[in-house]
DNA sequence: AATGAATGAGGCTTCATTCAT
DNA sequence: AATGAATGAAGCCTCATTCAT
């Protein structure tokens, strides 16, 4: 009833329907793009995971836009899932790279790490959007075996940002009654930046983490 | 009958993946569930979207939940566009119809609002956790003739909460340098929710709404 | 080397290769052929296995014969796999009844029971010389859970015309040096003329059961 | 590299289904195997057309049990059907070079000769019994180019046998009505040796072959 | 002699949808 | 309102083979 005014539409690929992130650049950490066929896969699969899901983006799909025919993909990749699961596996272990490179980096008091934690949150969800966003609305699509490796790194990553809180609240510098709730609400924030972040929407990948930082820090109860 | 031994050769897909998100329930808002298949229909859907993304669940899934067989699932929707769009319809409704309650109830100043309205995001993400999970995560799925005036609703609700924190700043009540990326910021906290929530994780939907609350108006530089 | 005078060949499908048997009947026991589209596949995919082998006939061949997209094929059967199983369980399930109403209408004597055994035996295999052939050359293309009532079915065959032949042997009827070998060599008799029977070879299936019958009383040291 | 902890993720083809033969033996007749990778080649895949069949067996299956890569299958072979065809004309040379040697050996009387011929026959079965099983099996994947010569060969040894027997007949010695059933029967018990023998299952080639010769000469009724 | 990469053909199967009943 | 049968399109993947290196 409520939908009866919309007639049965059956989308071409060519229509655009919402997107799930603004941003168009595919980059990959340095380092870690194969060379040749296998890097240009990567990439390609990445964007087409990014703009129509994992589901929705065909083994052809993806072939065509690296100018290969499809069988030829397997020359390279066993399987359409082992390349969503080497990107992920990226996203992941960059992410938490970063996250320890900022703890190692920073001051040794909560509230230097805090910061520093949530500005390296914050710039890889926004260099590495696309990746990103792959990472978690993909990590799904992921059977138990591929899954398991990445999802070790993640809880890694979660433990880093939530000792931090607990030492600071039980420094007495912190004041949060529930500080797994605030470990989330932190991380949520910069999840986000994934889906609307790009290099033209005016603010620098910097500016939004340093905007980030304080919020996390007066979250926490930290006036700033 | 010949071959009734051999049913159960195929196997059904039971590898548990990683879940989009920790609650069962499919709890739809009251009074929009229709009767009889149709609102069957809407709330298998909904759990089979959640689990296992628009694209992979298939109407034949859907239909085996339902009870029926797959031909008849077009005796009531005209095709799976439009169930997961009458659900993602009904998800955006909600939200904007509690966002609006709450400024409504709400004393009239920014901070009585803010809290009011980022209460009520957070319920809505608790209560609602699968049904705002599907209307995220697959709005990307919609072809844009649907997903048009779902966005439209979303831009209300977005409006809504970044008028209110524009309106503390402008009365100096709010310290933000950048309000947009608080209204972001204020907005990625409660939508996260509705993957880790469940009613078994410790916390009632309420505290987390009070907790979330406090961390906005933290957020915003009002001490609390 | 031994080879080399032969070019390299890309066999179509149109050129003869030896044939694994001469009939071209596909009869299947009455009663157990189903009605409609059901049993049509079942009658034309047990041509084209009995032809070109299990692996070698596609769902798209055996479709094209019954008259019916490749899709539709699983409208009826839930995979090529059950079709090959269908076939091998009916092959399996007559002659093992046809074996024991041979057993049941023979007096109650070894030479008697072998010698109705035989026939029966040899009669199945040319009346239904298809079948066989399928049923003993695609066994091994069935996987375990399908192959496991079927090998069940066979050694039941097998037991009941061993033990005629033990009871031969116990009773100083007959006279084998080892009654296994027997049975053995007498059971390949009868499985071979399933490949080069013909309505039009010159004898019936009865003659040839006939004289089956005598080879089988002869070699297990009967005068006949 | 960053994947290698995926490798194990695809499932390999364990599932055992019923074999089409009990002995793992892969012997070829001596002096036919080719030296060096050629060798090993007919080898490997003699044991894969045996376990498989010509049709599920594929290049690549052959090459990594060879310890080569698909693409240097072709540096020995032009095709996968010469690889075999080549095993197909080296069973059934064998086999006539047996028969021959059989009937050249023995006494010049139609028994003497059966025997010879029988024991011959047997034994081959028994002794390269997945050759064996192979030549029979997979005759009907050869083109008919491939096919023509061993369907020469083959008539040759079936010749050889008939008029052994039609010699008998003639000569008063034996006492069959059909004849050329009678070479039917003789031929079919041996065939079937090969699905069944192995070393370890109690009795020599030799015993089954002494056996066989028994039940042959009984067959066409000579008391024995 | 060996190989990595590529490919056209084709494998089995699933899917959303239609339609006659 | 429901269904069995059918289908065009497309899915992922395997295969035998080729070719440049």
């Amino acid at each position: 009833m409520a939908m009866s005014h919309l007639t049965a539409v059956r989308m071409p690929k060519t229509q655009t329907s919402p997107r799930r992130l603004v941003t168009e650049a595919t980059m990959l950490p340095p380092g870690v793009t194969p060379a040749g066929s296998r890097g240009v896969i990567l990439n390609e699969a990445l964007r087409l995971f990014a703009e129509r899901g994992y589901g929705s983006a065909s083994i052809r799909d993806i072939a065509e836009r690296v100018g290969i025919k499809a069988a030829s993909m397997y020359s390279h990749y066993p399987s359409k899932a082992h390349v969503l699961a080497e990107l992920i596996k990226i996203g992941h272990d960059e992410h938490l790279r970063r996250m320890r490179e900022a703890v190692r980096s920073a001051k040794n008091d909560p509230v230097s790490q805090l910061v520093a934690v949530v500005r390296a949150h914050t710039l890889a969800h926004a260099e590495y959007a696309m990746l990103a966003v792959v990472s978690h609305a993909e990590l799904h699509s992921l059977a138990p075996e591929f899954a398991a490796p990445i999802l070790a790194v993640r809880r890694q990553s979660e433990m880093l940002l939530a000792d931090i809180i607990q030492r600071g609240v039980n420094l007495g510098l912190f004041d949060v009654p529930d500080a797994q709730l605030a470990m989330l609400a932190i991380g949520a924030m910069g999840l986000r930046v994934a889906h609307w972040f790009s290099p033209d929407q005016g603010r620098t990948a910097e500016q939004i983490a340093d905007n980030y930082a304080q919020f996390a820090t007066r979250l926490v109860g930290v006036a700033s």
